[in-house]
RNA sequence: GGAGGUGUCGCAUAGUGGCCUAGUGCGCCCGCCUGCUAAGCGGGUUGAGGUUAAUCCCUCUCGCGGGUUCAAAUCCCGCUACCUCCGCCA
């Protein structure tokens, strides 16, 4: 959710940044005009009810006929106010309704466009050129099965498509990874945090996953309870409806947690291996602070993700996402995208949004300074996709005897291992 | 899952249909007083919305949602969270 007064005074810009995501600008004046009988309804209301109460004052210290009278007249206004204040209600949802369509407004840095509109900020580390290593490289799936680090056929036995067991050496290296980034979060001044994986609508809803992305969301009609995407979404519900004060602001959360994702509209894509999943683990970075100072914090969320990919030796380019692909919540968004030897393409692994006060208003996330109470910004960021990782590490590090080196700053979490070998 | 109890302002509490425009204490903020501090004294202190140039003013907000009534913190129903007990369980 925006602040409405930014429609009022100037509904072109809104309209505008509409257009730059791809999205409609009538949506503008939907919402205008839907605010607008919002309030007379209300104005209404408010008239009737403000009668009633200086009468109830009356009757209570009238008697005989005075008394008679005054309910007489009550007795009508009762029905009117009860009907004032349900046309009012219904304005008020109406306008809730309408407004709560209303992605963010897209950062003017933003490129306009849709998914294919990225500009690419800059390339750091060189892919490996294995014909000059004298080897074809194998796939993340071939290694993995060779290293007997997953199991996706049992995965699909057991659980469907786009399921995987990690086994042995996959499995430690899930551990290893999450320990790792753990650490250095915490080291970045990151509370490390374990949330539920399980939320209710509110939480869904106020991080904008059940708007375009409502299709891709696991719900569990039963209890009327969500499976989380990211955790990002109990990160952002962990201080909804609450007003904290700003001189303890940032307040910097590193999450572990699963991710369920339908996968909805991707059949076909990426169905080999672990690349693309209906579950995985992540450890996700997220930021409560101010809006002034959120644009800096992304920054800095983005740097802390490169410098991670960096310390795993992996090549990679980060983009600046256009518009269109940004989702609902977030005005931008970075991607650091790494090199997938076998796909000859550079794939998302990690991504850091800034939802400025989009979420924070939804969920009621306010902070309280000398200027007064205000709602807060709420950043994300990827520090680890498990999965992906481990695609992106196998593949970058195999050697031509189908063994995969560990990055240096891994070993310790690995039992020192520098190097994982074929099982069989 | 079953039975019972509780939910009032940051905290603690008062409030069994109209004097509630929700009182009191603590905490906090401003001021007075004062060698300094403490105490004392006076005032302020939920949040949201409408209206306004801004103030004023008005409406809503006693866990949430309905209902009864001219009128609800107060009575009734549903939900939710917490506490106690029973059952089940990693």
């Amino acid at each position: 959710m925006i602040d409405l007064r930014i429609l009022r005074q100037d509904p072109e810009k809104a309209r505008d940044a509409q257009r730059r995501r791809g999205a409609a600008p009538e949506l503008i004046d939907e919402i205008l005009s839907a605010d607008e009988a919002r309030r007379s309804a209300i104005a209404a209301f408010e008239r009737l009810r403000a009668e009633q109460k200086s009468l109830g004052k009356q009757v209570a210290r009238a008697t005989g006929d005075d008394r008679a009278g005054l309910l007489e007249r009550t007795k009508v206004l009762a029905v009117e106010v009860k009907q004032a204040d349900t046309s009012q209600a219904e304005a008020e949802t109406r306008f809730q309704d309408t407004m709560m369509q209303l992605p963010n407004l897209a950062s003017p840095e933003a490129p306009a466009g849709g998914e294919d509109d990225y500009v690419v900020l800059e390339h750091v580390g060189e892919p490996r050129d294995f014909a000059a290593e004298g080897f074809e490289p194998l796939d993340h799936l071939e290694l993995g099965k060779r290293l007997g680090a997953f199991d996706v056929e049992r995965g699909a036995k057991v659980s469907g498509a786009r399921f995987y067991y990690l086994t042995g050496v996959g499995a430690m290296l899930e551990l290893a990874l999450v320990q790792m980034a753990m650490e250095r979060a915490q080291e970045a001044g990151f509370t490390p945090m374990i949330p539920p994986a399980l939320v209710k609508p509110h939480a869904m809803a106020g991080t904008g996953f059940l708007g375009q992305a409502a299709a891709d969301v696991y719900h569990l009609p039963d209890d009327d309870f969500y499976l989380v995407g990211t955790s990002e979404v109990p990160l952002a519900a962990y201080h909804s409806d609450e007003i904290l004060d700003t001189s303890t602001l940032p307040r910097r959360y590193a999450a572990f947690s699963p991710c369920y994702r339908k996968e909805a509209g991707s059949y076909g894509k990426d169905t080999r291996g672990i690349f693309r999943v209906h579950w995985f683990d992540k450890v996700e970075l997220f930021t409560y602070t101010t809006v002034e100072d959120s644009y800096a914090e992304h920054e800095r969320l983005l740097q802390w993700e490169k410098e991670w990919l960096i310390s795993l030796q992996l090549p990679f380019r980060v983009i600046d996402t256009a518009a269109g692909d940004l989702g609902m919540s977030a005005v931008r968004k970075f991607d650091c995208e790494a090199w997938i030897p076998t796909q000859g393409k550079f794939r998302e692994l990690t991504s850091t949004s800034n939802c400025t006060e989009f979420q924070a208003r939804r969920l009621g996330v306010r902070g309280r300074s000398e200027e007064g109470i205000k709602p807060l910004a709420t950043l994300n960021g990827t520090a680890c996709a498990i999965t992906r990782t481990i695609v992106a590490l196998l593949e970058n590090h195999q050697q031509a005897d189908g063994s995969v080196s560990v990055p240096k700053v891994l070993q310790p979490y690995l039992q020192g291992r520098e190097v994982l070998t074929p099982i069989a």
